[in-house]
RNA sequence: AGGCCCGUAGCUCAGUUGGUAGAGCACCACCUUGACACGGUGGGGGUCACUGGUUCGAGUCCAGCCGGGCCUACCA
């Protein structure tokens, strides 16, 4: 890094710097978190990107908001941790290898057989498994990567067997054979969450007749899948249907089978209002129909296979694929007379999350976690505030899902992931360890074997807040970093996720494993829209960041996210921000041409500064205050734009036009002061910024007059601390009235058609001390508002000018003879007109008896004030108007 | 069916105990002044979806209603 202040390159161009300074702060580990430290603790687990992932916004959006908190804290004085990790990600990443395998070597998963296939996918891992993160570090991510860890790695692995083995034996996993949602195409069981409900799907709702037994006459169904009538064990309808009632305890003939089917009354499942009043009963392919199975006894009928197709029990139809049974099941109905007609119908259709199958409810053997008393505690800890949501609006949702929770079905039929450890012995004993067991602990047997399934890949997704540190050993990041502090992630995993972490969470560490969960919002494309592939409205991170540098697009998507809204990210804004940072690095160029004459021996000298360096310092001071404030909120867009504000504003459009008469023109002292109080501004500025910025804020940094006691680093300096007597500084809100007075006078010149170039002279009409006040600082005004020479009331006066009035400070130019009388007129009387309505609203508040007597005394009083200078404004208005179209 | 969120300037959005409606971008006019045209200065633009209620006072609280989005749910 130069260490001269040597020219800086005009623009600011973020590629070189932003890859230089990562590796810089790599090396010197700024990263890392201790194990032990006398400092307070911090801690995120980061949520584990997919293995197979490749970066997208939703990755940038938590990076970019968990890095910022990081930075804060490590900068705040805090044992700052963000812990990485990958997560194995059981299908997505099966599938890919998968279709790898089929495509170089054309051969099935099964062909090649479980080990080498499982080994096949640890080489792709290897080759590949590291992309993501690599691309997170694009963006700045500065978490302990010394601490990364994979789910799938010798220690998670074995956490992972230590809970199953532990929640086992306390009777919380079970194996249990009843219906689960299967998917055809993946050829596995999936949880509740994993199937999409899609909404609307177009069908029909088909009727036909079953023939009464008896002979007596017939009964007929609904349904939307004829294919499973095949399955049907029982006709339901309701007990006080009179339609029905003389058929209850009949039965009717099956028309592709031998069976006969009982005519059951069931008051729970069946409307008589809807259909025809009676109900086909398929115990093992719908879930409602499962449950009047096991109400009523029924046999439980199977007629698919794994893979979506009619089982032998499907008889003629053995061997279709299910959609085509479908159409075979109502021809042959039809021919034989039993089709009584069908209507169109709207179902909601189940779909596979991954694949987009639709899904089978079908009967089969799986594990399951008893979550009820999981829940009950992890919703007693959200209760009781030990873990806080933000926004507040999800603990709703998280106690809805909490309160009404289902057994989480655990097995997948999968080879890539944790497989269970459970083995069976020829005798059927089922024996869970946390070893390969030698013999079956019930029968003695040797002939074991494993149970073929992995865990569903959110089973160690749940541990990960203590897995990752070390669990079940006692380890001393254990102990300094659980409970972490923040959870931030997508508010679309809170079920997947969040929930199950707080379950497990408190059962094995018998705290909740944050204190804050900080949901953000989904990013859309600029309408709003979900962004996704077939779209083609994707925007890709990379593609951003190489345009316009991490820290805009950082600086975007905090200054985006506002709590409980979703991210509408329109690219225009990145490029809005690459020019504030622009802006800072012009800033600091100009900063490092009068730097050198800083004094920096010592703190600030208030005797020797200016009223301008007062002013600026106050401001900052607030600025940090409110930057702070917002961070500790987890408002995000209000740090970004108070940070932006401060800086662009401020800092730039006032400050450095202030400080430059004694830059340019002050004597050595004068100067020496001021260039102090500029980097002292800058450098705090840059500080501030430096965890929604980092890449631009520490080439700058670097390059900055040390202060003795200095870091090597940005990253390591403290964050800035706001005092509170720089923040009530009176001196600086009197300052307020000069800053006032320029923004007058530049507009009065606008309106008098003065030309940008020419100084003019101003005229001011004050009591004597605000006079002498003014005229001690006239070299702001003659720089900033280009006046030359500043004229008393009692001199002279423009007597036809039109004045404006500042705090009670009357302001005139003399008019020159390009002003366009029409237009000013109109402008005046414009303003005249809008004057005069808020005059009559305020006198009208003020009118009413109720306001005076009720409203706080110190409200009414600033109304009063409000309205006495409002009156005198629309009087100098209405006077200016006057005097302009008369002359 | 139940729940949640949103509807404020042309666009994207702020607006935290109710007290003169804000920002960024876009737009108009002027300015290449010795940090920056990724810039400067000055402007225009809103009946805060709608209807009631509470209140001295409502963008802000309450009720209802319209419109948009999302989540949960086993309707054949």
């Amino acid at each position: 890094m130069s260490e001269s202040k040597t020219e800086l390159p005009k623009g600011y161009e973020p590629a070189d710097v932003e890859k230089r300074w990562y590796g810089h702060w790599m090396e010197r580990g700024y990263f890392r978190a201790a194990d032990e430290s006398e400092k307070p603790p911090f801690s995120i687990v980061m949520p584990p990107p997919n293995v197979t992932g490749s970066l997208h916004m939703g990755h940038a959006v938590f990076v970019t908001l968990q890095d910022i908190l990081t930075r804060w804290k490590r900068m705040s004085g805090f044992n700052a941790l963000w812990l990485p990790g990958v997560d194995h990600a059981g299908i997505a990443t099966q599938m890919i290898v998968e279709k790898e395998l089929q495509k170089t070597e054309g051969i099935s998963r099964h062909e090649l057989g479980r080990e080498k296939f499982v080994e096949r996918i640890w080489e792709w891992k290897e080759r590949y498994g590291s992309r993501i993160t690599e691309q997170l570090e694009v963006l700045g991510a500065s978490p302990d990567w010394e601490r990364e860890r994979f789910t799938l790695d010798e220690g998670l692995s074995k956490t992972v067997r230590e809970v199953f083995v532990r929640l086992y034996e306390e009777g919380l996993i079970y194996r249990a054979n009843r219906l689960i949602n299967w998917c055809p195409k993946d050829h596995t069981a999936l949880s509740d969450l994993e199937v999409d409900h899609e909404e609307g799907a177009k069908g029909e709702l088909f009727e036909f007749a079953y023939r009464l037994s008896d002979g007596s006459g017939e009964i007929v169904v609904a349904t939307t899948r004829p294919e499973t009538m095949l399955g049907d064990t029982a006709v339901a309808v309701h007990p006080d249907d009179e339609r029905y009632k003389a058929l209850i305890g009949k039965t009717v003939k099956h028309p592709f089978t031998d069976r006969e089917i009982p005519i059951i009354a069931d008051a729970i499942l069946v409307d008589p209002a809807f259909g025809t009043g009676a109900v086909k009963i398929t115990p093992a392919h719908d879930f409602n129909d499962f449950e009047v199975g096991k109400r009523h006894g029924l046999e439980s009928i199977n007629i698919l296979t794994p893979d979506g197709r009619l089982n032998d029990r499907g008889g003629p139809f053995a061997g279709l694929d299910r959609f085509e049974a479908r159409v075979a099941v109502k021809e042959r109905l039809e021919e034989l007379g039993l089709a009584r007609g069908e209507k169109d119908h709207i179902l909601p259709l189940a779909r596979c999350q991954r694949c987009h199958s639709v899904v089978e409810p079908y009967l089969s053997t799986q594990w399951y976690v008893k979550v009820a008393p999981l829940a009950q505690p992890a919703i007693e800890a959200v209760e009781r505030g030990e873990t806080v949501f933000i926004p507040e609006s999800w603990t709703n949702t998280y106690m809805a899902w909490m309160n009404n929770i289902h057994d989480w079905c655990i097995s997948r039929q999968l080879w890539w992931g944790h497989r269970i450890p459970a083995w069976y012995c020829d005798g059927d004993h089922v024996q869970v360890a946390r070893e390969v067991p030698s013999a079956c602990g019930i029968c003695g047997s040797t002939k074991l074997r494993q149970d073929e399934d992995v865990l569903d890949t959110w089973f160690s997704s749940a541990l990960w807040p203590f897995s990752t540190l070390g669990w079940p050993e006692e380890t001393r990041a254990l102990k300094t970093f659980y409970p972490t502090t923040v959870m931030e992630t997508g508010f679309d995993i809170i079920f997947f996720w969040v929930a199950r972490m707080m379950m497990m969470g408190i059962h094995f560490m018998g705290k909740a494993p944050f204190e804050t969960v900080f949901l953000h919002a989904m990013v859309r494309d600029e309408k709003g829209e979900k962004m996704s592939k077939t779209k083609g409205n994707v925007i890709d991170p990379l593609d951003v960041t190489e345009k316009y540098g991490a820290d805009a697009l950082r600086f975007t998507l905090a200054s985006m996210t506002a709590q409980g809204r979703d991210i509408k990210l329109a690219v225009d804004r990145v490029a809005g921000y690459k020019a504030f940072a622009n802006k800072i690095w012009n800033a600091a160029r100009f900063s490092l041409l009068h730097l050198d004459a800083a004094d920096m021996s010592g703190p600030v000298d208030d005797s020797r500064i200016s009223d301008a360096d007062r002013w600026i310092l106050t401001r900052f001071h607030r600025a940090s205050a409110d930057v702070i404030a917002a961070l500790e909120a987890f408002r995000f867009n209000e740090a970004a734009s108070r940070v932006y504000q401060f800086i662009w504003r401020e800092l730039c459009d006032w400050y450095i036009e202030l400080v430059k008469p004694r830059l340019y023109e002050g004597s050595a002292e004068e100067k020496a002061a001021s260039a102090r109080v500029l980097r002292d501004v800058l450098e705090g500025s840059l500080r501030l910024l430096h965890p929604l910025m980092p890449f631009v804020t520490e080439e700058i940094w670097q390059k900055l007059p040390r202060a003795p006691g200095d870091p090597e680093s940005i990253m390591i300096a403290a964050y800035p601390v706001p005092d509170p007597d720089r923040m009530a500084d009176p001196e600086s809100d009197r300052f307020d009235t000069l800053v006032e007075i320029v923004q007058a006078v530049r507009s009065l010149r606008v309106d008098l058609s003065v030309p940008d170039g020419a100084e003019v002279e101003l005229f001011f009409d004050a009591d004597p001390a605000r006079s002498a006040w003014l005229e001690e600082r006239g070299m702001w005004l003659e720089r900033l508002a280009k006046v030359k020479r500043f004229v008393p009331r009692a001199s002279e006066w423009p007597e036809e000018s039109p004045s404006v009035l500042v705090h009670g400070i009357e302001l005139r130019l003399p008019i020159t003879g390009l002003v366009d009388r029409v237009e000013l007129s109109a402008k005046l009387a414009k303003e005249a007109e809008k004057l005069q309505q808020e005059v009559i609203k305020i006198e009208k508040r003020l009118g009413n008896p109720g306001f005076v007597a009720k409203a706080p005394p110190e409200v009414v009083e600033k109304d009063r004030a409000l309205a006495e200078e409002m009156i005198a404004r629309l009087a100098k208005v209405r006077e200016n108007l006057e005097r302009i179209s008369k002359a």
